[in-house]
DNA sequence: TGAATATATGAATAGGTAAACATATGTTGG
DNA sequence: CCAACATATGTTTACCTATTCATATATTCA
């Protein structure tokens, strides 16, 4: 049903334009998911995000995965973190990571999926 | 299984460390997923794949639903064709853009099933 | 308490990129 | 063939951001 184009005629002169203008999404809604890609668009992010589909790490335990800086990676933990893509738990002077939840994950197998056909 | 974490110890000497470092898919394939996200990152890109989950458009549609710039949205079409995210059919002088597959779609409806709750 | 360890963060810098403008290419109809 | 239309693209500019360095905060243990 949808994704077919209904008679074309003239550029501009369907009823596809107003048609699919209406039934736009928020546009808040659309900048919300630029900035959820955002977030999954940088290697170092993918790099943690992946390390935590496995196992929930500590700080110093990604630093050793990736074999980064330790401060290139909290920063990069802080953009995780404020998006909510990852959530965390303190124990002693150690902060656990791990993925905020399901949707993420199936987010991540899915463009893994598709990137490794 | 995955996700849990087996005994702690000192940082860095769990054995969890190797273990994750063994199971990490290759560096290449996480280029390339961070590369998919950040073309998925982008608010005009994302209003485009977005329209064309409705309907197949031509760019001058395009430019008409995002109220944007030929230029512009010709662009960031050029981002998406390379990405192999759109697929795009020639007829006469109008180019008709439609999403590659399935894949992407879900990843579109996955995310914004997520930023919507 | 003080040293060592783990994590976070502010600032500076280098590299990337979206939008606008101008222009080129390609197609159709008269 | 020529004019009008549809699309693509090179260039410039302004903005954004990942990393590094330096430093701050917090926790444990001897």
């Amino acid at each position: 049903m949808a994704n077919q184009r209904i008679g074309q005629g003239v550029c501009g002169h369907t009823g596809m334009v107003e048609a699919v203008k209406k039934e736009m999404t928020g546009e808040a809604v659309l900048r919300d998911l630029a900035e959820l890609f955002k977030v999954l668009s940088d290697h170092t992010r993918v790099r943690i995000l992946h390390a935590l589909l496995k196992a929930e790490l500590c700080v110093c335990d990604l630093v050793e995965v990736l074999d980064m800086n330790q401060s290139a990676v909290s920063h990069q933990l802080r953009v995780l973190r404020s998006a909510k893509v990852v959530k965390y738990r303190k124990e002693g002077r150690h902060v656990f990571y791990s993925l905020d939840d399901d949707h993420i994950v199936s987010l991540l197998q899915q463009g893994l999926d598709h990137v490794m056909e």
